[in-house]
DNA sequence: TGCCTTACCTAACGTTAGTTAGCGATGAAG
DNA sequence: CTTCATCGCTAACTAACGTTAGGTAAGGCA
């Protein structure tokens, strides 16, 4: 029981701070939503910060899980940027709140977690730029900058955190096919 | 005088937001960049929010100005497009901790200057999207969804903020170009 | 000389933050 | 029936926040 109640604490910590920020975001005002008083809470969570670590860091092994994943089992650098963008937009989607945090609140860890976050952060950026590296040499890919095209890729699929809506008319797979479609081919019609 | 030195403050004012953030950035702190005691601050300034609302405000006049001029001035959509996203990357990259405020410090204006200032990012996001349905109309660009394709060039002009440096390789109108084409051509290879 | 403004100071206010101490009720386990 | 962990509570602490009040030294100007 107390494990739950603690999961539903931090979802609803996350869902606030996604709302409003996380340093705007109050224990008194957590516990509200519980109809409880602020230290009561302290019999579930160990701090404010433990809520912030627990999401930057959970939410960083699944991307990066997911990451290593596909660069593991595809091989065409085409395909392994279509499914990392299809597993990115999977596990935003599916984790708003958590992804806000994981993407915005992260500057609020405190040493020696700010550090480590960092490294992780880095570690998924080379990811792709793996990926991208690998569609260049393929000459699938346009000899690009890479560090320059995985900065606007990844800027891409997270800015989708910002408009997605969960009701709204475009499914997860399909607004990652999309932004992938767009980041192939761009905007500009094909010459014939 | 007094106007060079409230000047001075506000730029280390931003300087110092961009670094920790809006809430962390204390008046003490601010204070002491000039040696001095915070609340002789006020001497110079009104109040913290101040700050914030000139910044916000005197920024999406910027960037609303710049792309005014570009849809009176230009008529092609793939001219419009490349010329909008010039002056955007200029304005940025010469005004970085401002931007920053612009764009992720908003949300802590009061009311009602929080709501004045959502008004004034929807008019900009409009005028991109006009230059993306002139381009369709033209047809030069793909036919896609005006909303999605809006959103997904600003989030990469937008987030040049977290990776340009000054002394970097780039230049403000290299980064222009690179991103516009990126953004009309995409990554994959044309077909011959 | 006398005065007013500028720009700093110290002291302190009221509020809010995260957190701790310690107490009481409840309910399951032995 | 007793025991003991669980999970609430109130009270309160320390620290920090933005800001105000009120005073003082310096410099330009009548």
């Amino acid at each position: 029981m107390k494990v739950a109640k603690r999961q539903l604490i931090i979802d609803k910590a996350l869902e606030l701070i996604r709302k409003n920020g996380y340093r705007a975001t109050g224990m008194r005002e957590l516990a509200k939503a519980f109809s409880m008083e602020a230290p009561s809470l302290y019999n579930h969570i160990k701090s404010k910060e433990e809520i912030l670590q627990e999401t930057c860091f959970g939410m960083a092994n699944k991307f990066i899980i997911a990451l290593d994943e596909v660069n593991d089992i595809y091989f065409n650098g085409e395909e392994k940027l279509r499914m990392a963008i299809r597993n990115h937009i999977e596990i935003l989607t599916s984790n708003l709140n958590a992804t806000h945090v994981f993407l915005y609140e992260w500057q609020n860890l405190s040493e020696p977690h700010l550090s480590k976050f960092v490294e992780l952060r880095h570690r998924y950026q080379e990811g792709y730029r793996e990926i991208i590296s690998t569609g260049e040499k393929e000459g699938v890919f346009k000899e690009s900058d890479i560090k320059f095209a995985t900065l606007t890729i990844l800027s891409a699929i997270n800015w989708v955190i910002e408009w997605y809506r969960p009701d709204g008319k475009m499914n997860p797979k399909e607004i990652a096919d999309k932004l992938t479609d767009f980041i192939l081919s761009g905007l500009k019609k094909e010459k014939i």
